[in-house]
DNA sequence: GAGCACTGC
């Protein structure tokens, strides 16, 4: 286990309710455990009879030992606290279904103990009826966090060491051995175990735990279980589901039955704008209060047409409606806007709070960076919450470097209030305990997936019902809450009752590839079972893009090249990438790009030293007009500060998070034995052996453009600026965190970019500018044009056009850079250097040549 | 001329 890991379970285990203290007795039971208790895979039994004898001594020793633990007083302690969460109540009721029902469904709320309990109870009684060794029960959880924490919470509850029955495995990081029988993993890796084991062999057990989510990962699962279930009699399935919409898994399961466990905490009051507003007596403007007089209706503006929510309370009749409040709340209740947030209210909700309720942490949600900046602002500036010896507001968001302060979860000195401006991650992936009071604005940034346009978009909308009752609960942990509702009543009644499940948010195509790596059938088919099915057009954008870049061919059957994208846990394209960066001799750069393009942007966003950040990314890039190369020659000054033991000083003065970059490291090693695996690079050789041109910027912007193609822009001078233009969308601008924007000339006529996302404008994430003959060499294939003048690539969207002699000779190279790229792929083992160092070599030459703008 | 919800193999 790492550090990093041991330190975060550490301070999950200090956060538990419970204060865990096991006794000398219980760990002697778990030394002798480790003697007596054999290893299963090691000392293989010769034949069944031996293997059955085994076994048998093996579950009598399982359950002595089970017995002996119980008996001692630490685990009575326990037993009683476990006694009582409400799961304790439906033990036998559980247990029964489990042995009478093939799927069950079990709803509960937070804190009844179903994550713990259950599969604890499952177990317990396998080791009781004397079918320990057997017994092979999986849960899996979204959240790689989650299933440490609750493995630990488990092994402790148990008084045995994580790792010996109960353990876990996520990605790049496993706490398991052959004594485990219950194990923890997330979503994803047991997809990935489907690969191996369509059958999942073995499995005796497998609970889904937060089903209700519906993540990407767990309604594809579903899928494939409820395919599996009639191959795999013996198989139980358990979904564990929020209330909100249980019965929804009991339908799609053939009405599977399904068993509630009542929550266990605090009770959370809930106030709503109406009565926030009357408390406070804080006055909402509209934006016609400053020029219009007391006119007081609003009128429907444009910007609300997409928002039925808001558009629906501009018909209420406010005065009949809330005849019952005072002059000043009807007309605050006219003049407030759903489209925006009224961060003035925020404040005054808070400062109210402040001064008339008790103790107790405040958390605010927010839906982004800017929010949270501006109300810490307005916050700083406040006469009475400005005063930072009574309060410690901290931001809470993802790319903030702040996300991991110990501060956030530890209790202020007393005298002091803290407030957290935080995003939805503090709805479930971060739980402060101390929470009191819940503000609530309603909304939430959302990613949805315009299929017309091929465009992944990032707004603001409201949440539902079932978030704003999470967000509520974070209020009730310890005590009785408060939860202040930025939004009427009215509002709250007419919100969806969930959330768009994420398969219907989404681009497809790396769950496409991966319906076609587990031979699930024809994608449309498959999808179509979905609990929610995906829009076809959706499915149909997807498949064409993996036909684009020759991962499927026209009967929708894998390639080669798509075989191998399997294998990579990787969006399509950024495998790609890292595939033809491994042939093109730039294994180092690929690994590092592909690992920084997987997992998260390295760099932090500082409330206060914006500019400070901005520079430190630029210089990173140098001259190569790439966020690419930014985030290359960031890690590998990383590396070399961490040689030299400055690790520490230098994230900090170059705004990067280390545990983002610790977790590149591990994935640059992950993939590499990967690319191992299926022969395209020998790894006891080193990464150098294939990193001739690792250095070479061009060969590097070569490479980005071989995966990211077709995600290409037309850079177009304008006067003394440069305008961008993409196929599907037309103009683009990019992002304002790229090191590209802002730049007003550039030296080559493309671009290419991993993220195209539509926010207030559609910007372009991240950017290399390449030349034509890095798209012509490695881009999509192209044809003569139709005029007989030049070459098109794109369908036409791009032209070029040389001499003939040019032409014909970029048409060889690319001919022979194809036929080596295709004997690699189909013969993994083949050694480039040897056979092709001639054809890259040109490819080189050329990519050199062409640092001239036009 | 101006922006960065959150997970996961």
């Amino acid at each position: 286990m790492s550090t990093e890991t041991e330190r975060r379970v550490e301070n999950l285990l200090a956060r538990s309710k419970e204060t865990l203290t096991i006794n000398d007795s219980t760990t002697t039971s778990i030394q002798m455990a480790r003697q007596s208790v054999p290893n299963v895979a090691v000392s293989k039994p010769e034949s069944t009879e031996d293997d059955n004898a085994f076994k048998e001594k093996f579950n009598i020793e399982l359950r002595d030992l089970q017995n002996s633990r119980k008996a001692t007083p630490s685990a009575r302690v326990m037993q009683s606290f476990r006694e009582k969460l409400p799961a304790f109540k439906v033990k036998d009721e559980f247990l029964k279904a489990v042995a009478d029902n093939q799927v069950l469904v079990v709803s509960g709320e937070t804190g009844c103990g179903k994550t713990t309990q259950l599969p604890q109870f499952i177990l317990e009684e396998e080791i009781e009826r004397l079918q320990g060794a057997k017994c092979n029960i999986i849960c899996t959880q979204p959240r790689r966090i989650s299933a440490i924490s609750v493995a630990a919470r488990i092994a402790s509850e148990r008084g045995e060491n994580l790792g010996e029955t109960v353990g876990y495995q996520i990605r790049l990081e496993a706490k398991r051995s052959a004594q485990t029988r219950l194990l923890f993993c997330t979503t994803g890796v047991l997809l990935r175990r489907l690969v191996q084991e369509p059958d999942l062999g073995g499995v005796s057990h497998l609970l889904v735990d937060e089903i209700h989510e519906r993540g990407m990962n767990e309604d594809f699962l579903i899928i494939i279980l409820r395919d599996l279930l009639p191959r795999r009699p013996d198989l139980r399935l358990i979904l564990m589901s929020a209330t909100i919409n249980a019965e929804l898994f009991s339908t799609y399961f053939g009405n599977a039955p399904i068993i509630h466990i009542p929550g266990l905490t605090y009770p959370v009051a809930e106030v709503f704008l109406e009565d926030v507003v009357e408390k406070t007596r804080y006055r909402i403007k509209s934006e016609f209060d400053n020029f219009q007089g007391n006119s007081r209706r609003r009128r429907r503006q444009p910007s609300t047409k997409n928002d039925p929510l808001t558009e629906m309370f501009e018909d209420v009749d406010i005065d009949a409606q809330y005849k019952n409040y005072s002059m000043s709340t009807r007309q605050s209740l006219e003049a407030w806007d759903g489209t925006q947030l009224d961060l003035g209210l925020v404040e005054a909700t808070i400062e109210y709070i402040c001064r008339h309720e008790k103790d107790g942490a405040i958390l605010v949600f927010l839906t982004g960076w800017d929010e949270i900046s501006k109300l810490l602002d307005k916050i700083k500036g406040n006469n009475f919450l400005g005063n930072s010896s009574r309060f410690l507001v901290l931001p809470l968001h993802g790319s903030m470097p702040t996300v991991n302060q110990r501060e956030i979860f530890d209790r202020p000195p007393s005298n002091v209030r803290k407030i957290v401006l935080a995003t939805n991650i503090a709805e479930s992936s971060i739980t402060i305990d101390d929470v009191v009071y819940v503000i609530d604005c309603g909304k939430a940034k959302e990613t949805s997936y315009d299929a017309l346009n091929k465009l992944a978009c990032l707004l603001p909308s409201w949440i539902s019902k079932a978030s704003a009752h999470q967000r509520r609960g974070r209020a009730g942990r310890v005590q009785p809450g408060v939860c202040y509702r930025l939004y009427p009543k009215v509002i709250h009644d007419a919100m969806p009752q969930y959330q768009l499940p994420e398969i219907l948010r989404t681009p497809l195509q790396e769950l496409c590839l991966n319906i076609k790596s587990l031979q699930l059938g024809a994608v449309a088919t498959f999808l179509a079972k979905a609990l929610q099915p995906p829009d076809p057009l959706s499915v149909k954008n997807a498949l064409e893009l993996l036909k684009t870049i020759g991962a499927l061919d026209e009967m929708e059957e894998l390639t080669p090249l798509g075989c191998h994208l399997c294998t990579l846990p990787l969006d399509p394209n950024i495998g790609k990438m890292l595939l033809i960066g491994s042939v093109f001799q730039c294994l180092d750069p690929a690994l590092t790009i592909a690992a920084a393009l997987a997992h998260r942007d390295p760099f932090v966003l500082p409330i206060n030293r914006k500019e400070e950040a901005d520079a430190a990314k630029r210089s990173f890039a140098g001259d190569s007009c790439s966020d690419h190369i930014a985030l290359l020659k960031a890690f590998e000054a990383w590396k070399d500060a961490k040689r030299s033991g400055k690790e520490r000083a230098f994230c900090w003065e170059n705004f990067l998070s280390p545990m983002t970059l610790q977790m590149m490291e591990d994935m640059r090693n992950q993939f590499l034995d990967l690319l191992s695996d299926i022969g395209f690079v020998n790894k006891a050789r080193g990464v150098k052996a294939y990193s001739q041109y690792g250095d070479d910027l061009e060969m590097v912007c070569a490479i980005l453009c071989a995966g990211l193609y077709p995600n290409v822009i037309q850079c177009k001078r304008r006067g003394k600026r440069t305008a961008f233009y993409n196929k599907e969308v037309g103009k683009v601008d990019m992002h304002p965190s790229s090191v590209n924007a802002g730049v007003h000339l550039f030296p080559l006529p493309y671009m290419v970019y991993s993220e195209k996302v539509k926010t207030t404008g559609i910007y372009i994430r991240d950017s290399t500018n390449i030349s034509d003959y890095a798209l012509l060499l490695f881009g999509g294939s192209f044809m003569p044009s139709k005029t007989g003048e030049g070459i098109d690539m794109l369908g036409g969207y791009l032209h070029f056009s040389a001499p003939k002699s040019v032409i014909q000779l970029i048409q060889r190279l690319r001919g022979e850079l194809d036929k080596l790229l295709q004997r690699k792929i189909e013969e993994p083992g083949l050694d480039i250097p040897a056979e092709g160092k001639a054809v890259v070599a040109a490819a080189v030459e050329l990519l050199h040549n062409q640092n001239v703008y036009h």
